[in-house]
DNA sequence: CCTGTTGATCGTAGCGCTATGATAGTGAAA
DNA sequence: TTTCACTATCATAGCGCTACGATCAACAGG
């Protein structure tokens, strides 16, 4: 043997011996191999009945929970889906994750859950850690990203579905709808009703493209024909109550003869409603008020909001559906690679 | 060509040669071994200046990007925190889980999302799959669980979290508030401003205990001092605005010269009010109305909404900190498990 | 010159599972 | 009988990384 440095004596250190419950237990408990056990729990139609019962009795005594790191590690893909919004504090997304997560987890898939904060490098961050997971597919928000983030994407292989906008060129999937066409549907709601003197009240809109493009197709369609004026107004903080408040009155002091606004946001709107109320006037006879969202107290609120609904829990349904299918085999290609779920224009007391 | 069983050959069947850069291509390029990589990664300041760099710049030049399912599975747990609440659509959660999600992914944790609707079962499922990623840290909401789920926990040794209640018996560590006193303190306040018939508008009671419990907490305050009298009204839906205009119409019918109504969310509070508007009662002279959470729009309706604000964001914070802590080794024990984040009664116009 | 100490680096055995063939076992077709 | 096709089961090589202990170089103290 080896002289010299005689301590060549291989002592087999083993590492912290996780008493945990490994699929080997399980196997042996059921007096069947581990790749039957294994087998049983990815397709149970492969293994005899038999065996089957075996292993889920085995499995069942001994409390087995099968490791998804490890499964995620052999497996090279793990059962994780990455979805970075912008903020999970906007009602929005918030109602998009729910249900995305509740559709996924009803097949078996995990939800990692990342803010961007509407920053272009936070969101490169985030999508790099994101793959370090190896997940199942990425969910972006948007349609806008660093140069860097389609690149590490694309260069990745993994499906990624960017939802909340169409109408521009998308890594791979698409679920969502066209902003320009939102801004233009409440132009011309606006103008169908006479108002002539339009603001578009938009907060954060030097991040938030989307709202950007509502304003935009706001202010085009506007314009387009011809006998209107047309203000947009920003708000550099976020979209909240409080600064429908202050929109309201800078827009009453830009705006002469102000006649009705459309708001990025129903909470802006609420704030704006809130704000007439306060000055005593009329809504929608003075000013006409128009939303976007339809949140939860559009309906109720006084006058009642004319808003336009997004459909949030669509996009989630949408998007959950492409992951799968794209799981399951059947690979989409062409236009089908891109859902339009449209926006329908509520109207309510407001306008 | 093969005759017979003579393909005794073992053909080293390379499966997938994936051509994901790995720790290996990294440790070639610059010239040190695997392990010196990743103790780089994991203690930059335990390798020498000159490796480091050498080290830094094959990453850039490779583009790699850590495998943390491999990490995760050789460390015996994973760099994610589970979070479990009933529902991220609940402004109140969205806030906790927001904040939550920056603090922990300032430190490389990330965030895998579940949503129990507040049903037990499910939340034990959850629970269950959480398990099965070796996480950092589960977060839960509340104290109630089912006894399984206690036990999977409890079994598990993974350090566990409880948040938005304490005042009962924790797993392992509490970040939140008494709900009970919570209902006391609007009661007091109600009773301060004179007033004596009392009603508490709740929604979804059976299964948000949290809910419940600040009724029954308003409800003993109002009884304790003798001279008022409190209904507690349940709409076993959703809390929401529409659902507050349906609770306050049935508390006008229930309670005779009602003068005052607490409810369990600002949403029901608004829906009170608006319900106030469209009646002709003013609030606060004919009624008080008293909410919780705070809410976005709080500060801004009319009136302006006497409320008490629970800080969601604290809770965030002071759970992150207790997770943290507990990978960085202090293990606060005794009454540091269990953080009162307090809460604030903030008075406004409408009581 | 030896010993001990310290700091940096390395070699390698797993972590628990899945994918890939291989291997038996069965019956039908030739 | 032999051959082939098909099913059920198995053995085992990784997946990419971390943790453990070993190794090595440099240097101080005796």
């Amino acid at each position: 043997m080896d002289v010299g440095s005689s301590l060549q004596n291989r002592v087999p250190r083993k590492r912290r011996k996780m008493q945990r419950v490994t699929m080997m237990d399980v196997a042996k408990l059921a007096q069947v191999s581990p790749s039957t056990v294994s087998l049983y729990l990815r397709k149970p139609a492969a293994v005899s009945p038999a065996a089957g019962q075996e292993i889920a009795r085995a499995i069942s005594t001994l409390g087995y929970v099968p490791n998804l790191v490890a499964g995620g590690l052999a497996a090279a893909s793990s059962k994780v889906v990455s979805i970075i919004v912008p903020s999970i504090r906007n009602a929005f997304f918030a109602e998009t994750v729910s249900t995305l997560q509740s559709e996924l987890a009803a097949e078996g898939l995990q939800v990692i859950l990342g803010h961007s904060e509407y920053g272009e490098e936070q969101e490169e961050a985030l999508v790099r850690t994101a793959l370090a997971w190896a997940p199942a597919a990425v969910v972006l928000t948007g349609l806008s990203h660093s140069a860097e983030t389609r690149k590490l994407l694309q260069a990745s292989g993994v499906p990624v579905v960017e939802m909340w906008e169409i109408g521009g060129n998308p890594i791979d999937m698409a679920v969502g709808f066209s902003h320009p066409q939102v801004g233009a549907s409440a132009a011309r709601h606006l103008l169908s009703k006479g108002r002539r003197s339009l603001a578009f009240l938009g907060a954060r809109m030097q991040e938030d493209h989307r709202a950007a493009k509502r304003a935009n197709g706001f202010a085009e369609e506007a314009k387009r024909t011809g006998h209107a004026t047309c203000e947009v107004i920003n708000h550099p903080g976020a979209a909240t109550v409080e600064a429908g408040s202050l929109l309201l009155n800078r827009a009453l002091q830009q705006v002469p003869n102000l006649d009705a606004i459309a708001c990025s946001n129903d909470l802006i709107a609420l704030g704006a409603l809130f704000e007439c109320q306060r000055q005593g006037l009329a809504v929608p006879d003075k000013i006409a008020v128009a939303g976007f969202g339809d949140l939860d107290f559009s309906a109720s609120c006084i006058p009642s909001l004319t808003t336009i609904r997004p459909s949030g829990d669509l996009i989630g349904k949408e998007v959950a559906r492409l992951i799968l299918a794209g799981i399951h085999g059947a690979q989409p290609t062409g236009p089908s690679r891109i859902i339009d779920t449209g926006h329908v224009l509520v109207e309510r007391r407001s306008t």
